[in-house]
DNA sequence: AGCTATTTATAATC
DNA sequence: TGATTATAAATAGCT
């Protein structure tokens, strides 16, 4: 819908890929508020640029806003944020399936069957959001012990006793990610 | 871009919002494999209708066809596909977690916590995608477990010893998961 | 499900 | 980046 038409393929051109890309993910996040206003559904969407850099958008507000709670309630603290998304990721969802299948098996019905795959559908929608905000959590903790490192910094300034280059923690850590990552 | 210019607020004709949800999930999801074609991103869209029904794209898939392997592997086991997701979801993930914290604390370079950011960011993402594909495998063993009740209809036919109304299969789900939709 | 009149999104450009 | 504009796309209202 520009000047001319674009095939749908990678645009080798960085910049434009970088400018084609802030303006279609803007696009992109306004059709999926549009959606979820418009039709009254559930919309959780993730986009990650080539850089890295994370947006997203979920209809899910009330859940954010609980979620909101709770990381406010435990700030900064690291224990009491892996107990949050613990409990909200795990044990519901579990009972529930194993809920879901005794029933199942007990029941004939057609009718309940689809209701428990519509509920197994809400309930992950529902957790797809948890763990997305979750991770914005995570990335404010990062954030603000990435403050505590730069003041200690300026205060001590005996601070590279056990300096790292980007280099050699990317070593250390990307063995344990890249089985996730393919 | 229609014959009127629409409002963006809750459409009040239940068909008329059942088609416009038809056509705009269609065109959100086109969308989004655009962006990622276009400019090698990585997207997840998960998209649910007011009726329970789920749709979703990502752009993941070299994910999607290992977690098919795995799929395949236990096929209709439940066992297994509870160890496969919880293998994927927390381990490496917690992790990962422990080790930024402790190299944050010992680092000083802001170049080292911004790959680090990122490399959350992209694991986050590749996590929300293995969920995404968790739903889907759940959805076929739901299913499967559907077509075996089915099964025993037709065989046994002295099934209603058990039966249970949807009505009262909700009753006893939602409480479980409420907590979690809200 | 198809069909257009319109509205939107956006590619190129500045 | 941000604004403009010519065009391509998406889609609202009908059938």
């Amino acid at each position: 819908m520009g000047r001319k038409k674009l095939e749908i393929k990678r645009i080798e051109n960085k910049s434009s890929r970088q400018v084609t890309f802030s303006k279609r993910r803007n696009g992109l996040i306004e059709k999926a508020r549009q959606l979820s206003v418009l039709c009254d559904a559930s919309v959780a969407l993730l986009v990650v640029s080539a850089s890295g850099k994370l947006y997203n958008f979920s209809s899910g507000d009330n859940l954010v806003k609980i979620l909101d709670r709770y990381g406010k309630q435990h700030a900064d603290d690291r224990k009491a944020l892996d107990l949050q998304s613990k409990d909200l990721k795990y044990g519901s969802h579990h009972e529930l399936l194993e809920l879901v299948e005794s029933k199942l098996v007990e029941s004939n019905s057609d009718v309940s069957v689809d209701s428990l795959v519509q509920l197994e559908d809400h309930l992950e929608t529902a957790l797809s959001v948890t763990r997305a905000r979750k991770t914005e959590l995570l990335l404010k903790l990062v954030d603000s012990l990435k403050e505590k490192v730069e003041k200690n910094n300026l205060a001590g300034a005996e601070a590279d006793k056990m300096e790292m280059s980007p280099g050699k923690i990317s070593e250390i850590i990307r063995p344990v990610t890249l089985p996730l990552l393919y």
